[in-house]
DNA sequence: TGTGAGTACGTACCGACGGTATGTGGAACG
DNA sequence: CGTTCCACATACCGTCGGTACGTACTCACA
């Protein structure tokens, strides 16, 4: 609350737009990066605006100056920790051709990734519950999200069936969810390399048979076109 | 704050170990019902403990004689919501034997589970956050996981292969990712309904892979067997 | 049937936290 | 050199989770 030095925490020597505006985009840098560390140590209801400033030596004035609140310091540090595990995979799978390969080394760089505790703490564990999943799904849907997209869209496509865009979402989500939910397993495994080898077996496996059905030629039953009813598959029973 | 009327919503007429323990079970019993009200429409964050104890008419003195505090009651709520649906699932899939068949039908019923807000709420979204992902997980472990676990170890050793508990539970862990999140997408979607028939074909088609692999005699790669290094299966560059 | 004991609450209160209203000092500009 | 405006600082408020303590009612036992 009562901050001895001056508010930034390192003075910018190369003045772009007036000094003004660099102290300002500096101290907002700084609010950022000391809330991303709490909110990674301690998780987000645990983490109190008054030690968020106090880290970045400013006071409350400071941060609402920048932000409306609690949950919009949040949602820049979220922004910044997505962004920035999204960036590392595509820059991992960069120059890869082969569909399937290019989802084994997605897959191997998203296990690495979500050792980071920020990336586990902010956008897994606490991410659904402060920005709700509206906001959750939008800002996922910008990143990580369509990351995978792309390349279960060229999986799929590869293997030579035609889906629209609602059924590549479909599996989109289910691999993306597969794939954080693994992920956490094996960031909270006492031997995350041993459970991470296993992750990349069992996902390795499941693509396979993806390819087996490719290979044998089985087609992929087009989804629903907006019927109002809903058509099981199988057998009856379709209850709620 | 200041309940007019007696505390318990409902005295009981069949006084079985004195009235004075009847009351107090049916007290906490309203207390759990308001909070799971509350958090399944509010989100546990926006739910102050003063609102569930005015629904229940009581004060928090009651509340905090019940309950250690806030989280005591979240869990409780938790165990409630998810309990019932892992009972709902197992009744659905009762009698069914064949593994691939018991799968999908597990699978539609699950569907059905994570419509039910309550469900999505508290154990989807406020779950992980509010509890932790370890009593997350513990709490899983007993209910819904086991049942995906079982179905998924049929499914795979009716596959002819041979996995260790590691490897089990390493698919189910992805399977379960793999539900959540579509199951998530379904409820939040215009047609939850067609959504859901979606999800059933795009998991379906999954399983159908994995049993092409079954009928081609594909080996399961084992999994590493504690071996200090990570061995991965196909090429190099394994880092992190 | 009185009486002590213990339980199931109610009451009053505290500290902490998120948020707001307002003051202020210095940089930018004329 | 004065004005303006922005980037903060200061002081304060309402609410919430949690606690300490008081109390009425019930049950065992005489």
């Amino acid at each position: 609350m009562t901050p001895k030095s001056s508010a930034a925490k390192l003075l910018p020597k190369v003045p772009g737009t007036g000094r003004r505006q660099q102290y300002s985009a500096s101290t907002k840098r700084a609010l950022i990066d000391v809330a991303e560390s709490l909110f990674s140590n301690q998780g987000y209801a645990a983490t109190s605006l008054d030690a968020i400033v106090a880290g970045a030596r400013v006071t409350k004035g400071a941060l609402y100056h920048h932000f409306s609140g609690k949950q919009a310091v949040f949602e820049a540090v979220f922004e910044k920790v997505e962004t920035s595990a999204s960036k590392r995979i595509a820059k991992g799978l960069k120059g890869e051709k082969d569909p399937w390969k290019k989802a084994i080394l997605g897959l191997r760089e998203f296990l690495a990734c979500v050792q980071d505790p920020a990336y586990r703490r902010v956008v897994i564990q606490d991410g659904p519950a402060v920005l709700g999943y509206e906001k959750f799904r939008e800002r996922e849907q910008r990143s990580s999200f369509a990351l995978v997209q792309e390349i279960v869209g060229s999986v799929l496509n590869a293997g030579g069936w035609e889906l629209d865009d609602e059924m590549l979402a479909t599996f989109s989500r289910i691999f993306v969810g597969a794939l954080s939910s693994a992920g956490e397993s094996v960031s909270t495994s006492d031997d995350p390399r041993e459970a991470s080898a296993r992750v990349e077996i069992a996902m390795g496996f499941i693509l396979e048979g993806l390819r087996m059905l490719e290979q044998a030629g089985v087609e992929l039953p087009s989804g629903p076109r907006s019927a109002g009813k809903t058509q099981a598959p199988a057998d009856e029973s379709t209850e709620a």
